[in-house]
Parts: structure tokens; C-alpha cells; sequence
DNA sequence: GCCCATACCTAGACTGTCTACAAGGAGCGA
DNA sequence: TCGCTCCTTGTAGACAGTCTAGGTATGGGC
């Protein structure tokens, strides 16, 4: 598992589900979205991001499409699906569900 | 990785090192106590449970001794070492980090 | 005698993340 | 033109924590 000090295991999915949720995104700009919406704490590897996108695409919950990127390359762009909608709501509430509940058993005197 | 459904990976330390902060516990009452002070969310499985054990107590934050529990039967009592108690800070610390983190991603409009 | 709760343990599979590497194009300064 | 850096995608293999599924043993209640 390495050193789980960049991720917290098993919350990628969630974490790339949420970023598509706005606007399509190509595979690097997810990861440095991710990187600045957590202000610097969450860093996401590429070894660990490329995998994860396959993953949900093969799933179903994102679509790839290439195209034009803001710097004037070809990307692959990712787009939620329905499914991935559906799938990012389930993850949300899971994540709420046991972060609350570790915080029930760690934070408290 | 089987199923993340019953606990995130790679906080099952932290929580048991909190436990054994109040108090030295056998290891099938960790398990339950972690169980009810999450309200029944979090099931540490006794595959998941004993190799946790065995690694911190390799890793010199608790320490075992052999005692009768509860029912009057002998029972591996694990009670946490000073060094445990410093590294329960330094998770603590970094679990409230992460997630933290991960709020910031997941929890905005 | 039998089952259930307590209490410990292990082997093997699964899987997500990490490190490290590979590859290529675009832009830019020297 | 050479080399550097940034962008962009990707794979292979190692690593490690959790799960499933099994095992052993004791004591109490029926």
C-alpha cells in the first residue's frame, strides 16, 4: 500500500468523482484540481490517478473523449455518466457515514 | 482489498490505539468497543483485528500481558506504550489532516 | 451431549496506491 | 539546433492493509 500519507485509501474514486461533477477534465488537470481544492494536502500520483480512470471507466461512471486542451493539445477529456452521478452520491454519503463515525471514536476525550 | 464497506483503510490503527488509550483491553474487546462507540458503523473483522495487533505491538506501541478478563478467562491484554502514545498524536494528527482535506473537495456546492 | 459466546490465531486472496519507468510533443532560451 | 521544462498519457511491479474463510480451545446453559 506504500505510505498512505498523500490519500486516504479508497477515497480516489470519490475524490475524481466529485471533480467531474462540474466540468469535464482531462486526466492531469483532475489531479491538480484535486491538489488545489485541498490546498496543497492531497496529492494524487499518476500511477495511482491513470489506474483509477480506468477503472471508473470501465465501470461506466465516466466516458472519455479526446479532444483540444486549454494549452492547444489533444487530451482525453472525462465526462461523468448517469451512473457516475448515482455512484458519486453513494460514495459521498459512505464517506460521510464512516468519517462521522471515526470521528465518533477518535474524538472524544 | 476486499470491500471498504466496514472500515477506511488504513485507520484501523488509530482507532485501535484509541481505544487503549483509557484503558489496557483484549483484543476481542477492542474490536467490540470500537464497534459501539461507533454505534455499531465500523465492524472490525478478527482477520483485520489480530494482525493489526500484532503489528503494533512489533512496531513497540502497545505491549501484550496475559490476564483473565471480564468472563474469568485468560485473555491477551494489549495496554499502549509511551511511544504508542506518540504516535496516536501523530495519526490523530494526520487523519484530522486528510479528511479535513478531503472535505474540502467533497463538501462545497 | 450439544450449542453458543468468548477468545485467540493464520493462510491466502484481493485490490488500491506507490515508486519508477517509458514515451512524446510543445515552447523557450542559449 | 540543443537541451530544458512543462504538459500528457500510460504500464509494470512492489507493497501492505483488509477480507473471507477456515481452525483451535474453554466455559456456561439447556
Amino acid at each position: 500500500m506504500g505510505k498512505p500519507s498523500d490519500l486516504v485509501q479508497g477515497t480516489l474514486d470519490l475524490l475524481i468523482l466529485k471533480t467531474l461533477l462540474l466540468e469535464p477534465l482531462h486526466g492531469w488537470a483532475i489531479g491538480k484540481r484535486i491538489q488545489q481544492l485541498s490546498r496543497e494536502v492531497l496529492q494524487v500520483q499518476q500511477g495511482s490517478l491513470y489506474p483509477a480512470l480506468h477503472r471508473l471507466e470501465q465501470q461506466g461512471w465516466i466516458k472519455a473523449k479526446w479532444a483540444e486542451s486549454e494549452t492547444g493539445r489533444q487530451a482525453k477529456f472525462y465526462a461523468l455518466t448517469a451512473a457516475g452521478r448515482s455512484q458519486l452520491e453513494k460514495e459521498t454519503a459512505n464517506w460521510n457515514r464512516l468519517s462521522a463515525a471515526i470521528n465518533l471514536v477518535v474524538g472524544e476525550a
